[in-house]
DNA sequence: TAGAGCCTGGACAACGTTGTCAACTCTGGG
DNA sequence: CCCAGAGTTGACAACGTTGTCCAGGCTCTA
């Protein structure tokens, strides 16, 4: 179907001007055929669809954008496409995306603020109507042009830094607060929390909610029990196995996130006493270990749909101030939460 | 720092020749300052980023694209972005793009061959440089003159249909038949075979090798045995269940991926006595249940990275005719595989 | 001091599309 | 038979960038 002219180069596309001649007609009559736009003749109609396939024309969209100004479509930084909490949140938005006739670009800032920036400011240079970002950085001024420009801007999962945008998270306070109080209300005493890096708002906003369950039960938190940094295995291996050895081992572990969660129930594996745990965030599987994990379950498909839609909101013209939206936690009991402190 | 002068509406960007009239240059002062290109005195150089910076403006990367002709971007299609199989295929990818300066855009099929083409000729339309295309079809040659046009494309983790591509894919047949075998070493004879559907390769392949297995050791397979269609929860638990019920249950079971795995170890977690399980994929935590679950692992970040790295040294201009790569797989021993049929 | 050669800077066209607007054809009524 | 009006069609400019090419000013040498 495709022909190859002698003089039609490999890698060399036709245009519209190819079509136009081919099918001997105007060059505007083909832009009119390829867009749907009413004011064609069948006959002619057909005689340029016989010539887009002839030729194996597609329309170029960086010309398209370049007039129209629009390119529908968004672009979504992340942390990394590989984690399975951002997988479904990802997803999430390219529904939302697609319902609106938009495309998605994405990227993994891999949890670093100067990756983030160049990936922002690559969609932004695409001329993305829009943008939603999960920050790695703690200062977004840099996006400000962008936003005066006319990009619109959602935030989730963390707050933008040094930035009134809209914002989507979860509860992480409440979340973590909540469920320390459950392993309290399980009789420890002795609970320690392993958390992601403190410069990452909703590490510290778990360890918040930790110390306030414990403050609410009159529990003191010895300096011991804490410890944010990477979620890389090896480190929070090393934590654990601290925590749960010494003279003042913990009965019980809170951990930040699904990657830490993941590391302290093989190291919970082979523990040789049971050790109580609740982690923040759902992960597959949890209820067929033994016990199941008991888990601060978030909602990533929410949130991703919620800053989307929020996103596409903005697109349609709606102007209000910033807000900032708090999507509820919910724990999910399964058994290792309801483990009593062994005697120590 | 951004300034909004009165006849700079909201939404209007400045463009080179704003930057141009501001710091008193000409447009390819701008041009050549923008793109580090040599030619510039340092202190003109410095008057340009000053009105850059003041503008806050951001080359228009659509209209450097129409300009130059390729766009330093790549497509890539699977099936769903929030499926854990593909996730680090992904990013794998998104690695290997990143090195080579591109742009990664991708979006999921949803194993629908009509969203599948919809979403490859978007990117088509985007002027990808490439694509990598992780097939739901099975007629791929609606993108014949796209290929004849210069994009570079590669399929992964199945072939193109009715299209003479490079491929990149796991070795399914020689995996399934090895974790068949592995149940059949451990005395079973009567073992269930639950796959995706039909019309996908991995799954026909996977349904070979466990034909093949069984062959090999001389036993005959029940039509009963064989379940494919969709990975849907409700239908694996009902044919999961169906083959360990009835007069002549199968004493084991393999599941001809990740997704199905996962139902099976849910069904096995409640079934009255021991089945033995090996699963195609390996997945998160297959370790930690018990019994741990064998599995026939493929590399997913390796099939990426791989399929990646073919599609940029084609884009480097390597003429060569397209290659099917298959990769190897590994039976992982975990437990479940081991387990001896019950007598019954 | 004049000429050659280099360095810097700018005018202009082109990329492929769409919006504007004017011109053309055809129909039907007066 | 002519004209109004509706329905088609196409010429042209513009979107923002980069490649080509030329002009002007400078330095260096004879």
């Amino acid at each position: 179907m495709v022909e190859k002219s002698p003089q039609q180069r490999y890698g060399t596309r036709p245009t519209m001007k190819d079509v136009a001649a081919r099918a001997g007609v105007g060059l505007k009559t083909v832009s009119r055929v390829v867009n749907g736009e009413p004011g064609v003749t069948p006959d002619t109609e057909r005689r340029v669809r016989d010539a887009i396939t002839a030729l194996g024309f597609r329309r170029n969209d960086s010309a398209r954008i370049l007039r129209k100004g629009r390119t529908a479509s968004i672009g979504l930084v992340l942390e990394d496409l590989a984690d399975p909490f951002y997988a479904p949140l990802n997803r999430a938005v390219e529904e939302v995306a697609r319902a609106h006739g938009a495309l998605l670009i994405n990227g993994s800032s891999a949890e670093d603020a100067e990756r983030e920036r160049e990936l922002a400011l690559a969609f932004c240079a695409r001329r993305v109507d829009g943008l939603i970002v999960i920050p790695a950085g703690s200062d977004h001024r840099y996006l400000e042009p962008e936003i005066a420009a006319g990009v619109a801007t959602v935030f989730v999962d963390r707050p933008a830094g040094l930035l009134d945008a809209d914002v989507v998270l979860s509860d992480s306070f409440g979340g973590a607060r909540e469920g320390v109080a459950h392993l309290v209300a399980h009789g420890h005493r002795r609970i320690g929390f392993l958390g992601d890096q403190p410069h990452i708002h909703t590490a510290t906003e778990r360890l918040r909610g930790y110390r306030a369950a414990m403050a609410d039960a009159g529990l003191p938190v010895d300096d011991a029990w804490v410890s944010l940094g990477t979620t890389a295995p090896e480190r929070v291996r090393r934590e654990a196995e601290r925590m749960l050895g010494g003279p003042r081992p913990v009965t019980a572990l809170f951990a930040g996130n699904n990657r830490v969660t993941v590391t302290v129930v093989r190291v919970l594996a082979t523990a040789r006493r049971p050790v109580a745990l609740v982690g923040f965030d759902d992960f597959e599987l949890a209820d067929l270990l033994s016990p199941g994990v008991t888990v601060v379950a978030q909602d990533a498909a929410r949130l991703g749909r919620t800053a989307a839609e929020r996103l596409f909101r903005r697109l349609d013209g709606v102007l209000e101030p910033p807000r900032r939206v708090e999507l509820p936690t919910r724990l999910v009991v399964r058994g290792s939460g309801e483990l009593p402190p062994a005697e120590g």
